[in-house]
DNA sequence: TCGTTAATTTAACTTTGTTAATTTAACGAC
DNA sequence: GTCGTTAAATTAACAAAGTTAAATTAACGA
């Protein structure tokens, strides 16, 4: 005799129609423009409508930034041509995520942006981000374990992923001026970072190198 | 028969006060915590006389930011022991950075945040940015000129900041869970992207290096 | 003492997050 | 088909915050 609660199907579709339209609000309009009463505009309906779906605000943006953590990761595996070379395999992961986040500077904004609760107030969130990580880790391992490199694999992309992100978080946060692209910054770090993994091929590409004189 | 303005030195003061508040606010409880009724409270005032000091809530904040590279400017300045030797001067600076983000991290969030207004919105805070940027521009030059290193000054700090300032950005934001200080982690990214200037000391300490086997 | 004007405070409005009360709507029982 | 039950959704309402305007206070010189 009740009245049958939502399927789980219509529950997802509504909240992948809220997290659509508000990641379209942060990426046209900016942070503060993610309001419930603008959401529920765009969805033509009550502006308390979201909290079926979303304990609160702090909710909808941790899964807006699970989703991107989740497009992340796969642009990561979208763009690794797989194969027994990690150099070639890094580099070509290297240039997805350039391309990635060049055309998508507002999810990397999301992702890393420095004020947010606690990480751990949303396990989801942890492992999405690991999920991410570890992929690259399983392939610098790759090369340690072909005698390429030598170190630990996993403290290898934390120092090469955080290098590269100083880059990546300024160009978020719209404060490079360089005329270049953001892979001709990264390169040369990456070249310098895992020099060794790429000797054969890149190093001239990068902008310091020994005095010759 | 007017009643006087206020002294420029008792407006001083006051901001002063303003930004001394805003800024404990925001070490103790957050961005969200720093409002200008707090303020008020801290300050013992009604919630709307900081509006006689401030334009308006982003003109504080940006005030804020700007105290925050001057101060950052002037620990480069004073971890600078000066001299002829460019590697030393660059160790010693990178030291006195970590030690300051490390001490500080609300004040590097504050700084480097990804969610701001443009940068363009407040000149003095892109010349107060320039001017720490600038300073390690010299001492790059310096090595430059010695010929130790080749390459552009400006483009190489901007690569090492970059570098340095992923892991700093991600301690910033408590999502480094290494059981390594700052240094450590931030050191091998400086010696490996500045590599040729630390031959003689520091290539040792990188956590990457040619595998031998 | 009083008028003038800057500084400050009080009042008021808007927006937003959030909760509680109310209404709406779908389902099975009769 | 009507009706009770209950989840979903809406409406109403409140608190906190940014901001603006009106009212008040206070210092100065005539």
């Amino acid at each position: 005799m009740p009245r049958a609660p939502l399927t789980e199907t219509e529950e997802a579709r509504t909240r992948e129609r809220l997290c659509d339209a508000a990641l379209e609000l942060y990426r046209e309009h900016g942070q503060e423009a993610v309001t419930f009463r603008r959401l529920a505009e765009a969805l033509g309906t009550s502006h308390t409508r979201p909290y079926r779906y979303f304990e609160d605000k702090d909710a909808l943006m941790a899964e807006l930034r699970l989703r991107c953590f989740r497009a992340f990761a796969d642009v990561i595996r979208g763009s690794d041509p797989g194969g027994h070379d990690p150099a070639a395999r890094l580099r070509s992961i290297h240039a997805g995520i350039m391309r990635y986040v060049h055309d998508h500077p507002a999810e990397y904004r999301l992702m890393f942006s420095l004020r947010q609760p606690p990480l751990d107030t949303y396990p989801a969130l942890l492992t999405a981000r690991r999920t991410a990580f570890d992929y690259l880790v399983d392939v610098v391992q790759q090369a340690v374990d072909q005698g390429r490199i030598t170190g630990d694999a996993r403290t290898i992309v934390h120092v090469a992923w955080g290098a590269v992100h100083g880059v990546l978080s300024l160009h978020a946060a719209d404060q490079l001026v360089h005329g270049r692209t953001l892979a001709q910054l990264t390169t040369p770090i990456l070249y310098t970072v895992l020099g060794p993994l790429f000797d054969d091929a890149g190093a001239g590409g990068a902008h310091i190198r020994r005095a010759t004189g």
